[in-house]
DNA sequence: CTCTGTGCAAAACTTTTGCACACTG
DNA sequence: CAGTGTGCAAAAGTTTTGCACAGAG
């Protein structure tokens, strides 16, 4: 009987976090994006369903879910912020450069080697980002 | 007799760059650095040595640099771009969150897996970024 | 002499913030 | 009702660009 994955909502509840009209529908995007939007997509993305919320209150929202732990940032290789919830198991990146397509995948054994390299050098892992920019292998 | 590594000066030449003077005080700096500067901390750098050098000139000669394939750009987690000359041997980056001190390293078996799994998905890997954030441990 | 590179200033773009008001808990 | 969140507009921070001129090859 494993126990589903709580949602945003339920772990912004958890968090003290006030449940806004705005913060809702934000939260509704996150959850039902597969992708990693930046700010601007979330924006158009929110304001297709509930017109009137301000990028401002799309950059604080981010912003506070990051800083509580429910959705996490990533660079990538364009300056902007991207987003995606936080993960039940850690995974990388794989970016095409041809396509700007993101795929995840996890290797238990990068995790592990990491682990040990972090403690010979006589440090914690706090937390890490593997990006990997491919291109479609030909032949 | 291993021949050693060409400097940020001969591969310009061998790129058709032409060497003006704001020119090769940039590339004296970043030769100069073993850390990861970015942009304004360049600007300080270059403007100790000879003032006078426009900020415009730095970006424009880090894009072109990068462009050519002789320095790296890099995210880490402020939104800054930061640089560093292209590294005879890759390398990867633990950056310490306290301190925001950044520390090389390197693993043949975390570079071998990364080719193995790109394999497994059909890519071929263009190049890639693993950034550690890690504190220092404690015990 | 041609063409790349530069300084300067303005613009573009991303993200943050002050303020008054609205709304959640 | 206290305190958090929001819209709006302005500001701040970073990077790019148009232009006229300077200098490298």
């Amino acid at each position: 009987m494993t126990k589903a994955h709580p949602t945003l909502t339920e772990r912004c509840r958890q968090e003290g976090l006030r449940l806004t009209g705005p913060r809702r529908v934000i939260l509704q995007v996150l959850e039902a994006s597969d992708d990693h939007p930046d700010v601007e997509e979330l924006h158009r993305r929110v304001e297709a369903i509930e017109p009137g919320v301000n990028i401002a209150t799309i950059y604080r929202t981010v912003n506070t879910l990051a800083e509580h732990g429910l959705i996490e940032r990533h660079s990538f290789a364009d300056g902007r912020m991207r987003f995606e919830i936080v993960p039940e198991t850690h995974h990388d990146h794989f970016i095409n450069v041809e396509t700007g397509e993101v795929v995840e995948f996890r290797s238990d054994e990068i995790e592990r080697i990491q682990e040990e390299i972090a403690r010979q050098y006589g440090f914690d892992i706090v937390s890490h980002t593997l990006d990997i920019y491919v291109r479609p292998r030909k032949g």
